[in-house]
DNA sequence: ATGGTGACCTGACCGC
DNA sequence: TGCGGTCAGGTCACCA
């Protein structure tokens, strides 16, 4: 799934069609998500959505009531589409909005979420224990280094690791290991000072990138307006096992690393 | 604490 | 055409 920039793509792409709308009716079809969908979502309905905020890859609408959380998991999306449109296969939630239009969630595997926070100050638990945002200044080369002293872990799982920095799954990971020239095996304790500031700024940007260009489509990833992503045809190592390296045309190789496939070039990458 | 593994679920693809 | 195996963007619960 989705990953931060495809969370971040469907943010903005909700956030004009939700915001200041009224929540008229929320319907789910299929409630057994990673997690039942709670009874009190429905306590969203006749609220008004004051915001649309991310934290990690959970989308955050804002109500003066609470708060729902929605996680895309593996294979999710968010479309806005009107009212009416009649349901397809794996389409669990619709949120009916005010305007007309709904908010339709799709998730052929059921591992994302919808949760709901009472607004009792309280933050719900699933965002109690993650790590900086990769885009803010909050993550910084020092802060990695730091954090990563005496791990042994490899670098690509430590930097998957919500509790380090949010947001940076499998596709990025490889990605920004490439740009930075770091083996995905190294370990994290490893990583130099000069390493960590050219890992931050090669996360950032690709991030970034991805943002730009509607995020990563594989599969299911789509966009708020039904389009995918076009970031897939950016893609430098993530899937490319065989191939030659866009930098040096060495092949580039493929090992597991904590269950996932990762994707490296032997040469550029120590 | 930390690291490794299985689990959740559906669909696409590959080889026989 | 059908069947079984493998793999997929995430994360949590459990084990040693």
């Amino acid at each position: 799934m989705p990953e931060l920039p495809e969370v971040e793509v469907s943010r903005m792409g909700i956030k004009p069609h939700a915001k200041g709308q009224t929540v008229t009716k929320i319907e789910v079809r299929q409630p057994k998500l990673r997690w039942l969908v709670p009874e009190e979502l429905h306590d969203m309905e006749g609220q008004v959505i004051r915001g649309v905020k991310r934290r990690a890859k959970y989308l955050i609408l804002e109500t003066d009531v609470g708060y729902a959380l929605v996680h895309l998991g593996m294979s999710g999306s968010l479309r806005v589409i009107p009212e009416g449109s009649p349901p397809a296969k794996h389409d669990h939630v619709d949120l009916h909005l005010s305007s007309g239009e709904m908010i339709r969630y799709n998730d052929p595997r059921r591992f994302g979420a919808w949760l709901w926070q009472p607004n009792d100050g309280l933050d719900h638990p699933v965002l109690g224990k993650l790590g900086p945002e990769p885009l803010t200044d909050d993550f910084t080369a020092e802060y990695l280094f730091e954090r990563s002293r005496n791990k042994r872990t490899p670098i690509k799982q430590f930097i998957m690791d919500n509790a380090v920095v949010v947001g940076v799954g499998n596709i990025y990971a490889n990605e920004s290991l490439f740009m930075s020239r770091i083996h995905p095996k190294r370990q994290a304790g490893q990583l130099s000072l000069e390493d960590a500031h050219r890992f931050v700024a090669d996360i950032k940007s690709v991030l970034a990138t991805a943002i730009e260009q509607g995020g990563t489509t594989l599969k299911d990833f789509k966009q708020a307006d039904g389009k995918p992503g076009y970031f897939a045809q950016e893609l430098q190592v993530y899937g490319n096992q065989g191939k030659p390296c866009p930098a040096c045309g060495t092949e580039l190789e493929s090992v597991k690393i904590g269950q996932r496939n990762t994707v490296f070039c032997p040469d550029c990458q120590i």
